[in-house]
DNA sequence: TAGATTGTTAATCGATTAACAATC
DNA sequence: TAGATTGTTAATCGATTAACAATC
């Protein structure tokens, strides 16, 4: 297995994956890499670039199989086997993502979640079982849930994902704006929700 | 003034301003480039590029003055007065942002909620009034509302976007998950939660 | 002055775009 | 075959890094 790909690649092909993936159930077998840069908002060449990731795709004169497409874009995205997600963090911000119709769509599936409250704890919600927080260990490794949502307060955060990470997670998206630390073999992707607001306030102050 | 700045060095430069603030409630005055780059997460030489944007800000043999920093990076992200922000949609994710608290912490103030729901249309949460979504146009520009925060399902995004346009705001933050038209005054940004899943999915899987 | 650290320039690196021969 | 569109190469563009003269 090569690590090569950009993180602005990744990004792309996840949107062409998107679209293939609607294209297919509208019956469409066939796109040119120019349709789906107008689909996507990209350009023609970044989008023949992009696909040739995983060796050449597209037949010449025609274009390129949606269900070719489709196909070579799941292994990248590891949906040969859906996603057993963990929520850490039942407030607000929690049940938001639990219920959270997209993420069951695309193969994430939150199967348990912690919280510390007790009027929360020993509850289902949606058909899922609230946990204590205590319990992260004990559970995840049993349901094999192999990634995390932080959605606690940034100064419980390092602390359930420490966690977590003991529980054998491989991955933690952390809604908390703080910057956790997690050994090297876990991976870690940052939701900041007030950097957003600022990067917005940066496109409004004409900086970008 | 000049549009210049990639969104890399803005995010940068965000993370800049967020520490200065941090070390000047701790009372630290001074800073080197090689302080900076160590707390941020980035390189020395990195931050020298970055903190040139405004002209030379540092003093050679000494570093950066935090206060000096703070003004100039003040500037850049409009911090001379506050974000006056509508948040539409009143979910559970509307609740989780309406209670956000960096939100105020850096000045951004959600001072209007909508919704279409009768059962919370009338009522303060948190001191926020929640309106009916219809009433948009007419209380944004009372309220001198300059930004909008659309937490609605997909297919009422576009809808509500399109009110907040004619309402006047200079920028939206998006959290459903389409892709929205709008105007090209209009400033955007897109939050889409089951993208960071992919990506986080990527990384576990060794692409990136 | 000596020591430290900046601001800037040049070199490197990587990503995007353009063009076109290859090919269905 | 003629027409269309890919995959690839080379050119361009921009961002990061390294090095060091300038300067406090």
């Amino acid at each position: 297995m090569q690590r090569k790909l950009s993180i602005g690649t990744v990004e792309r092909l996840i949107h062409y994956y998107r679209c293939v993936e609607e294209l297919i159930i509208e019956g469409q077998t066939c796109i040119s890499s120019e349709e789906l840069a107008e689909k996507t908002g990209y350009t023609p060449a970044q989008v023949r670039k992009d696909l040739t990731w995983h060796g050449a795709l597209g037949v010449p004169g025609k274009g390129y199989a949606t269900d070719v497409v489709q196909q070579v874009l799941r292994k990248l995205l590891g949906k040969h086997r859906p996603r057993l997600v963990g929520l850490v963090g039942v407030g607000h911000l929690g049940l938001a993502l639990l219920r959270h119709p997209d993420f069951h769509k695309h193969g994430f599936h939150i199967v348990a979640g912690f919280d510390k409250e007790l009027t929360k704890i020993g509850h289902s919600i949606d058909g899922v079982y609230i946990y204590d927080v205590s319990q992260i260990e004990k559970v995840c490794p049993l349901l094999k849930i192999e990634m995390g949502l932080v959605a606690v307060p940034p100064l419980e955060a390092q602390k359930v994902s420490d966690a977590l990470i003991r529980a054998g997670v491989l991955g933690i998206l952390n809604f908390a704006a703080v910057r956790l630390s997690v050994p090297s073999h876990v991976h870690l992707e940052n939701v900041d929700l007030s950097i957003e607001l600022e990067k917005l306030s940066c496109r409004i102050e004409g900086w970008l």
